[in-house]
DNA sequence: GTCGATAGTGGACCTTGTCTAGTAGAATAC
DNA sequence: GTATTCTACTAGACAAGGTCCACTATCGAC
């Protein structure tokens, strides 16, 4: 049975792009291009899967605008010019609450596997 | 500062309804109203939340299109008629194949917590 | 006979993320 | 010297997962 085109492949996983940025960020400012180069080394998005540049753009640009981040162009060095990002004050403590609520989230997720993993010994058990 | 609005409030993870209703599937036949209650109790709901019924029985009617499971009405005892959800053979595999993409999914977001520490201790200390 | 619990349905909407496509500067290739 | 490629950013359409709101209908309690 193939299952590649199924929910359970993980194909539409959330990737959490939101608190990865923040993290990146965390350790400086950045431009764009390379987040999502870094995003891209992340367990989250597989082996050689890339996520999708116009929705990282699109998710600094929203961050910006909650205050999360700021920007400002560099027109320096070679290349196109290109969009610094930097945390602000909220922005840091956004990261933090990020931490807490991710680890209730994995709790959760961890109880559901649990969960399957129990449902599916007793499925493939001659009897209860 | 209030985050109570913010994404990292965790108000948009996906709470993971589809392998929830196949695990709960796996234990025998049910119908939907008790499946939605089922996943109430999960940690993935937090506290005395609900999820949405019109939700779930949304992706029940997708699931039983993917032939995961087969529904049949059932007009015997009290109250309005309702509608028994069974897990199909290839739901089963479905939901075993959910284990251990779950499994990878939370080893991703372990990966994004650490970094995620590491960076806010970074920022908390005084100098690195 | 009205209210509340049970049980299911449908439409609009938001968020996250992908796909496709396009603009533009700089380096290299020929 | 222009064609291609890498760098860098932008924009529109779309799909999946969920929520909100509103609705129908059965049955028991009061």
């Amino acid at each position: 049975m193939q299952f590649s085109e199924c929910a359970c492949s993980g194909k539409n996983l959330t990737r959490q792009v939101r608190p990865a940025v923040l993290a990146i960020l965390a350790g400086g400012e950045e431009h764009g291009y390379l987040i999502v180069q870094q995003l891209a080394e992340l367990r989250l998005f597989g082996d050689n899967e890339t996520p999708d540049p116009s929705g990282v753009y699109r998710i600094l640009k929203q961050m910006e605008t909650e205050g999360l981040v700021t920007s400002s162009w560099d027109t320096d060095g070679s290349g196109p010019a290109r969009r610094l990002f930097a945390l602000t004050e909220a922005g840091t403590a956004c990261l933090s609450h990020w931490v807490a609520t991710l680890q209730e989230y994995v709790a959760g997720l961890e109880e559901l596997i649990g969960m399957m993993r129990h449902a599916t010994r007793q499925a493939g058990e001659p009897n209860a």
